[in-house]
DNA sequence: CTATTTAATGTGACTTCATCACATACAAAT
DNA sequence: ATTTGTATGTGATGAAGTCACATTAAATAG
């Protein structure tokens, strides 16, 4: 538990006995691919820095549809799977592990001890969400305002910086739920995009031409 | 300037130098109704209460559609006018006042100062901050999952709350405006909505029935 | 107290995207 | 080579947004 100073910001701001006392309640946990962390807003286990892998948030429609609201990758911190530590948060995630992830988790009922005799410790979470919020504000005005084949190609663009290649491997249900369309749509436009040289398509791969 | 510890959560935490100074920096000011207050993400006045009247805060797309997200009323403080004060902001809203609105305004240099020195300052702002953010995903929620006439009544039903009336005063235009819509659909479905019983209409206004 | 102007509403044709219901195609495992 | 499951293709239909006007009600000017 060498380092969790680097990965929670607040730890220089704990006394010796809190660093202690939260260091002791702190535990790593593994998640298995397309497990689910966080389900619905009752859920609440804690704040969780991810050591290795990613995990996915996103929003879940009563009829199935998702949307990616963002990733936590490694050297990140996950805040809403601590959803309870944040007054009037009404708001559903569900949180699910994209591959292999493992992660140091600060349980909800240690981190609020420590958070009602230490204000730095609240602003670190309430700072983190705001950000992530944020980014989930930027998202979801792409997917209002604007048309699905520039969404397409953003999204083909982010997984390329994240999969550093040109060639993806992605199929087409799996981009639909990373911008909030269906499967189908995707399909069609794909071919349009295509057409237009674009990107060139193949079963589970994508190249961005 | 009585009451500001009432209106500004931290201000009991402000040390009595740190009050004073605040204190001398806030001014009252005035908006006239449609009086835009925050523009871009550029824009950053600062902190304000709301002392009486409201303020609409929305997003706009390229063409010109707007989404309210949320309205601060009298008694509440409104955020996202000093985005400038949150790190890693990066998100465009406008605010508008609605009626004639009185604000006290917190200047960002003069709250940046004291935020420095004043980490509960700091809290205060982060999370109002999420809790709004977290309304607003509520409300986009609605937006990307719900029917259009679903949405129309329960916008309907929140403007009947605000007018304390079920006869309200709202046109098609405004009503498009505050669920993200356009007038034409809004038409439509009202006149769907009115042949199904449930609303009756007239020029400016509706009545649920 | 009409006449004119302005804001609000109505409506049809068309486009985009979601939904539904399948058909087909590819790849891995028997 | 055949089966089986996942991935992809596609048409028909519906919901909502876009565009381009027509109509009507209220507000004000003369």
């Amino acid at each position: 538990m060498e380092n969790l100073s680097a990965i929670f910001g607040f730890w220089k701001d704990l006394t010796p006995s809190q660093a202690a006392f939260l260091e002791n309640s702190a535990r790593i946990e593994s998640f298995n691919p397309g497990m689910l962390i966080h389900r619905s807003s009752g859920d609440c286990k804690g704040v969780m820095a991810v050591l290795s892998g990613t995990l996915r948030v996103y929003c879940l429609s009563e009829e199935g549809r998702e949307v990616t609201l963002y990733r936590v990758e490694s050297g990140d911190v996950c805040i809403l799977s601590a959803s309870c530590l944040m007054d009037s948060l009404v708001f559903d995630v569900v949180i699910e592990s994209l591959c292999q992830t493992k992660v140091c988790l600060l349980p909800s009922p240690a981190l609020h001890k420590i958070e009602e005799e230490n204000p730095l410790v609240s602003l670190f979470i309430y700072k983190n969400a705001t950000e992530k919020f944020s980014e989930v504000l930027w998202t979801i005005q792409q997917l209002l305002f604007m048309k699905i084949d520039q969404r397409i190609m953003n999204a083909l663009h982010d997984e390329s910086l994240r999969q550093k290649s040109k060639v993806l491997s992605i199929t087409h249900e799996e981009l639909a739920k990373e911008i909030g369309s269906v499967r189908e749509v995707v399909t069609k436009t794909l071919k349009y995009l295509a057409e237009e040289g674009k990107v060139s398509l193949g079963r589970g791969k994508i190249e961005i031409l």
